[in-house]
DNA sequence: ACCTATTGATAATT
DNA sequence: TAATTATCAATAGGT
């Protein structure tokens, strides 16, 4: 990822290497912010330069990370005597029996209780939270329902077609109008019913006739994709 | 360097989150050691996923990297062995952080995020409760502007009584059909106004700035308006 | 897990 | 030391 590629082996010039070190220090610990942050990790990175010269990046404290680290590995040969070891874990306790405390407060809040005490721009703040929050959960479950209807669809087109083939092998034809028991696709509008739920029930009943007329093309075209 | 640019941001859906972890986590250690290798540093990196699972890298070991971090810190460190308080308030923390988690999870919910795998039953009941929260919200926060603008009616009354009694022993008549400063209480109506702001900027600046002037500045007006 | 279009990191250069 | 830029590497989204 440069001008050309390089072997992964000490640079010998002290120069470039410094440089090199400036740069790569740099986007390491970029990038160790960023799986912090995008995963939810706790990540804590420490770095010598070859001058010895410390550099370091911990998503929450290095000491949380190396308390952390000791604990999941058993061992607590390293940092701090037992003394101030306990006092760092009544703090972290504390910390996160405050934080607790906190997030439940303000889940109550999100739930509608506990509003005492808030002033009217609290409320209102909270008010535009729930109208977004109320806005993602629908635009979800809407996006559920209509993933739904969509598989239904491809799968009604599937046995439409299977039928329009076994009626070809049976009678010689295509042509399944002769039969009373032909299967007649009604026209299909997604914004016709208002609600989601009478929009299933209509789904279950009717393959997209667009998407079925033509027997020969492509089966997989009955995938919708958005 | 992807298909898409993507937000620096916690990724909601946790299956693609647990995906970016795995890939991330890999291409982060690799860049330690490039790094470590390349430039001749020391270099150890400590992740822990979002589920408390460890992951390490060190290009000495651990435990030099932590100890000369320590060193390099002016840390003391004292190898004593655990006590078994230290253990308890671990365990004390582990507990908490679980519970942080499982609160967050939840709270994240309710914010309209981290939707991903809720049936459409969970949403349609998150949807409920949502709307009940607003509800309530709604309702406090009309119960307190209507409070406040009854608060501010009635101060509005003493004063104008106040300037009822003033005028008389002043001009020795109580018509004060002649000051431009009658005081007319608006009742309260909460869908009148459409913005509560200014449904309360209208009342606030009720008393008229031009009465104040020589008013001696009475109780009412301690309100503080920007 | 694999694939590939696309973005991001960075080696070389100024 | 800091830009610039051509290139390669990492990875986001999809299968």
């Amino acid at each position: 990822m440069g001008r050309g590629k390089i072997v992964i082996r000490r640079i010998d010039n002290s120069t470039s290497r410094q440089v090199t070190f400036s740069k790569r220090r740099k986007g390491l610990i970029k990038k160790a912010k960023e799986l912090a942050i995008l995963c939810d990790a706790e990540v804590g990175l420490v770095i010598f330069s070859n001058t010895a010269k410390l550099y370091e990046y911990a998503s929450t404290s290095m000491k949380s990370v190396i308390e952390r680290y000791n604990t999941c590995k058993g061992e607590h040969q390293q940092l701090i005597n037992p003394e101030s070891e306990v006092k760092f874990w009544q703090r972290e306790a504390e910390i996160l029996r405050q934080q607790l405390h906190d997030l439940q407060e303000n889940h109550r809040q999100l739930m509608g209780e506990q509003l005492y005490g808030l002033s009217v721009r609290n409320l209102q703040d909270l008010e535009n939270q729930l109208e977004m929050s109320l806005q993602g959960v629908r635009m979800k479950k809407e996006q559920i329902l209509s993933d739904e209807i969509k598989e239904l669809n491809r799968k009604g087109n599937l046995i439409h077609q299977e039928n329009v083939e076994l009626y070809k092998k049976v009678y010689g034809t295509a042509d399944m109008a002769v039969s009373r028991n032909a299967f007649v696709p009604l026209p299909f509008d997604v914004h016709a019913g208002r609600n989601p739920q009478s929009l299933i029930q209509l789904q279950l009943c009717q393959p997209d006739p667009e998407t079925c007329e033509t027997s020969g093309s492509g089966s997989g075209s009955g995938i919708a994709t958005k």
